[in-house]
DNA sequence: GATAGAATTGACCGGTCAGTTAAATTATTC
DNA sequence: GAATAATTTAACTGACCGGTCAATTCTATC
């Protein structure tokens, strides 16, 4: 029951990877094997297919980052400073893995989704469902941000939508250009749109 | 000189609306020249691969809607008109081409170039400058907008950069949700954005 | 109508793809 | 420790991949 989980778990987590940094097309059955030391055999014992291990690694992979994003958003913190730290929780990451991987990365569920959004319906669902995972987080900091008047904005559900989509469009920027930059701006620049009263450093 | 190009262009088309609607890695060189009823080797004689042609099929595609863009934004046009009207465009893009495919197709060079961004260095760089090319039309519109005072925003880049980004995040949400849906705010969103004081129909 | 260069053909290459299989090994349970 | 099931191994399949090539046909020019 331990080393089972070792193995599959192994491939979760490179076939993650992998796809995050390439892509789903460019990256084979036996890349994932190879690189996780594994025999391809094991790959189908666990996975009845690629599609089936990216979908499953997709919910071990939020599975594993839902803690931090409950803690990020908690609502013992106060709801601008919430979305403050998310911003730097995203930021964060793309440094991280793009100091790991050598390429700035974007969401890994936006950029498998939109490649395989054609093509495999399975896929496409849960990459929808998980790129709107963040967004009922911001809906509701913005929900206690109107209610505590900390905002101009009016309406959370679509605020958070606008929102969302924002940093989707910065992920994908800043994937196609290989850099940071793009991220630069996304604080202020929510901060701006949902009319934050305070400006603080 | 007149056949020779028809077959190249048909490549360019087919190649194209082949890899907006799937994705790069999941269309063949078979694909594309079965498609275009078109030999194997013709397509080799004409590019020397096939990233070649996708990078050749961006700029067929651009230099084909350029003129297009060029109008909607014509100053002869008031700068806010200018952005409703290309707003509207993007719209009736995609929703022609959900109608032709089956699928909401997004924003090509978005896909393709998110695909493949760490992959092919040469498709990454063609990408960028095609995903940035709308992005001076806004600028400029917004900075008329700004001298005629239509308008709260200060920073046409900064704005333009922005909704840059806001378009190509709608773009791949409708994408990914496989529904038009996303696309629906956008004028009304970047007309909050850039504040614009008339709110006409 | 000879000639040369461009366009076209379709068979072909080695490699890789996702997925299979049967046998061997390891854990688990009684 | 025997029986059983879960896991692992590595060789294998057949289709398809991007790309090549020599042979052929078309077309323009003189």
């Amino acid at each position: 029951m331990k080393k089972t989980c070792e193995t599959k778990e192994k491939l979760l987590e490179v076939g993650f990877d992998l796809f995050w940094d390439g892509s789903y097309g460019s990256v084979s059955v036996d890349d994932i094997c190879k690189r996780a030391g594994i025999n391809k055999g094991s790959f189908y014992h666990f996975f009845p297919s690629k599609a089936d291990l990216v979908v499953a690694a997709y919910e071990e992979h939020w599975k594993q980052k839902r803690p931090h994003m409950d803690h990020i958003f908690s609502p013992q913190v106060p709801p601008l400073e919430r979305i403050r730290n998310m911003c730097k929780y995203i930021c964060e990451v793309q440094k991280e893995k793009a100091e790991q991987y050598g390429h700035v990365c974007g969401c890994p569920y936006t950029s498998v989704g939109s490649e395989i959004a054609t093509l495999d319906e399975k896929i496409r669902a849960k990459s929808e469902q998980f790129m709107n995972c963040s967004r009922k987080y911001v809906e509701s900091a913005i929900a206690d941000a109107i209610r505590e008047g900390s905002v101009t904005a009016k309406d959370p559900v679509a605020a958070a939508q606008r929102i969302n989509m924002l940093i989707i469009g910065m992920l994908v920027e800043a994937r196609v250009q290989n850099d940071l930059k793009p991220l630069e701006g996304m604080e202020s620049m929510i901060m701006d749109y949902i009319g934050a009263k305070t400006v603080p450093a």
